[in-house]
RNA sequence: GUGGAUGUAGCUCAGUUGGUUAGAGCGCCAGGUUGUGGCCCUGGAGGUCACGGGUUCGAAUCCCGUCAUUCACCCCA
């Protein structure tokens, strides 16, 4: 049998519900805020990720679904969303446009790594994205729209983390200061942070291993390298917070994972999802991505939101997603004996029946193996229906039918003309 | 990539120190009611016991390998 491949996962009925609305949250929330639908390959050129995200963070060393097309071009399954927001950006000279210029987007992202709790091979993120605004205002309009989406779905107690890396003007002192604090211990360092120390100390900060912590927590902070610029973003951006009622935890230890980030990195935290994937969304600013990639200096500021981890910490929220279904009407019409011609004819206003109520917008179905009454009435029953139009024999004789609610259990016998009208009626008055 | 746990019906799981034809509950289909759902009763369908190899007279059971799932680590959404 073949088998969904590892780390992907097929959403069926009824969980499939829950991701409509789901998306529905976050496309209502991103439109209040006036953000619009950018929709983009699901794969680049390779070199996009590896000139953006960085030669030496994980998701390019190890973790990038790479392959080559039939002419030889180099391409990759995105591993994450921002990289090619910002190509499309310069690629169509919006820099040139309006700004600021807000976007959001919604799809899968793919990296190869050890599935497990809320980590998948393939997995669904929402995004959003402001280009051309420095502003610290901005920094917290996505982290207000990232708490409003939690806020939606039931997930109270969320914790913000936020830090300031700087821009390549301070971090070059501070990557000196950082080499020169770590170097004199780098026989107590694990193995990966001696060969981070060289390839990008930054990384060694968020190491987990104890000893790294104890030795990292004495370590010089960025914070404390910031130039002029960047450390007044820092304070204006904590003065917003503040201002409107924010709580938030500075983590001198968040770095992020990606190279493009400057000044402002933040992660929002939901503890209940245990500490391996409480992360529901990483962001921040990426000042200097647009200029790398050809494009005029803009800057930028934005997050990325695991879905599926959304859906799981809803699960255990306070509004868990209601995902069983109802439909209005279900139309029992058993097949027809020789005397009734087979019952031909009632099997045509059967189909009319039925797409009646579906113009009127009523879910609406019925049995097309024409199983015995009582089959169909298990059917109904199984799919929740509010309303049963029997269509039998008897009663089309009279030209008529019966019309059941399956919630209080009348039955009466009408003329087939006015089986819509009856349910509509009986349909208000619940 | 590293470490642990687990793979038996569509689902959740039994299966004795290795011993005939591998079971239950739920679900599904049908009947009990040849025109009426839920409750009840009866019957039926459905399994290469993850896959491959080994030990043995005999393997779901013991051993090895592979794959998958899952939890943790690294890292991240």
């Amino acid at each position: 049998m073949i088998k969904s491949p590892r780390g992907t996962s097929d959403v069926l009925p009824p969980e499939s519900a829950k991701w409509i609305y789901l998306e529905g949250i976050v496309r209502e929330v991103a439109r209040r805020y006036n953000f619009d639908e950018i929709r983009l390959p699901t794969f680049e050129h390779s070199e996009l990720f590896s000139r953006t995200v960085g030669e030496t963070t994980d998701i390019v060393e190890k973790e990038m679904y790479t392959f080559k097309d039939k002419t030889g071009r180099d391409l990759t399954l995105r591993p994450e969303g921002t990289a090619g927001v910002a190509r499309a950006f310069v690629e169509h000279g919006m820099a040139s446009g309006p700004l600021p210029r807000k976007f959001y987007y919604l799809g899968s992202m793919f990296r190869y790594e050890r599935p497990q709790a809320g980590r998948y091979r393939e997995h669904r993120q929402f995004g959003v994205e402001i280009f051309g605004s420095p502003s610290p205002h901005s920094d917290v309009e996505v982290i207000t729209l990232a708490m409003d989406i939690a806020e939606e779905l039931g997930l109270t107690g969320t914790e913000l983390y936020i830090n300031s890396i700087g821009c390549p003007k301070c971090r070059g002192p501070y990557k000196e200061a950082l080499i020169a604090y770590l170097t004199p211990h780098i026989d107590e360092l694990c193995e990966d942070c001696r060969s981070r120390l060289t390839r990008n100390p930054l990384r060694a900060l968020d190491c987990k291993s104890e000893r790294c912590k104890a030795l990292v927590a004495g370590a010089p902070s960025s914070l404390d390298y910031l130039c002029g610029e960047c450390k007044e973003h820092w304070d204006r951006f904590r003065e917003i917070l503040t201002a409107v009622g924010i709580p938030y935890t500075v983590d001198k230890s968040l770095v992020r994972g990606l190279d493009y980030y400057t000044r402002t990195v933040f992660e929002l935290k939901w503890p209940p999802l245990g500490p391996a994937g409480s992360t529901l969304c990483g962001g921040g600013r990426y000042d200097g991505l647009v200029e790398q990639l050809g494009g005029p200096p803009v800057a930028g500021v934005g997050f990325g939101m695991g879905l599926e981890r959304m859906l799981l910490a809803n699960e255990k929220g306070e509004k868990p997603i209601q995902a069983g279904g109802e439909i209005d009407v279900f139309i029992v019409c058993p097949k027809g004996g020789e005397g009734e011609d087979k019952g031909f004819e009632r099997e045509a206003r059967l189909q009319e029946l039925a797409r009646a109520f579906r113009r009127k917008g009523l879910r609406c179905d019925f049995d097309p193996l024409q199983r015995s009454m009582k089959a169909q009435m298990k059917q109904a029953d199984r799919m929740n229906a509010r309303f049963v139009v029997i269509l039998g024999e008897d009663e089309f004789r009279s030209r008529s039918a019966s019309v059941r609610s399956m919630r209080h259990g009348w039955q009466k016998t009408v003329p087939i003309e006015e089986v819509l009208a009856t349910i509509e009626e009986a349909g208000q008055n619940g």
